[in-house]
DNA sequence: CATCACGGTATCCTTTTCGACACTATGGGC
DNA sequence: GCCCATAGTGTCGAAAAGGATACCGTGATG
């Protein structure tokens, strides 16, 4: 979990830019990352907004995430279980990352090469 | 090559995020597009400033970048060959995106754990 | 009594990634 | 004649990532 990305970092200057890339990468945690800046958000509502993530990718993610102390997991212990997801502070000082990122892709938008 | 990392982007707004992580995803590729963010590089000169990566990973990456138009191929027909790498306009917008995972990356700096 | 929702686990299997290593062609140095 | 450097390519195989599916306990709902 939250493995870095190389185990030797002795890439020059520009390593910690792999640092943090090693962080948010990994197939869903940019978004996952996107949607919290929005609020507090629960397992299932988050579920819902990743149409095509499974339950075993999302709790990868989530996990990973927690380990590498971006967030923070709160379980209230009811029935049936309840469980939120936030940013921690770490977590929070990413959004000027985050938003680079979705400002770049944006503009850039790759998603059709560019359709219209 | 440059496959996006989602087939299916309906994922909401937050997808742009992960499609620029997409291009810049890939293990080496935020290091070399930092390095050229100095100026145009030989293949050798970017391998010596990545000990770490293979040949084969290398050169992968590099046409990976630019198969996603982030970077320009310059070959010089000689013998010894000599080939150039320089940064495409595109791929020189994304410096302030590759600056804030630096930027990030040397603050919250994950190298260990924050040692003092 | 059966089913749904919640927030997960566990297992299996396929795909993708990535490192190691060998090989290429040419010209120059020893 | 042999090795070095240049900028790659090809193949192999291990490891990791990621998808599909089934299962868990509980409480409310039908």
């Amino acid at each position: 979990m939250a493995k870095p990305r190389h185990e030797r970092l002795d890439c020059s200057p520009g390593c910690t830019v792999e640092a943090t890339l090693g962080l948010i990468d990994g197939k869903w945690k940019g978004v996952i990352l996107f949607h919290l800046f929005e609020g507090v958000l629960r397992f299932n509502e988050i579920r819902r907004r990743l149409p095509n993530v499974t339950q075993r990718m999302l709790t990868n993610q989530l996990r990973e995430l927690e380990a590498d102390g971006l967030i923070v997991r709160t379980v209230y212990p009811q029935v049936p279980p309840k469980v939120e997801y936030s940013l921690s502070e770490r977590g929070r000082s990413l959004e000027p990352v985050i938003m680079a990122l979705k400002a770049w892709g944006d503009v850039h938008a790759p998603i059709h090469q560019k359709a219209a």
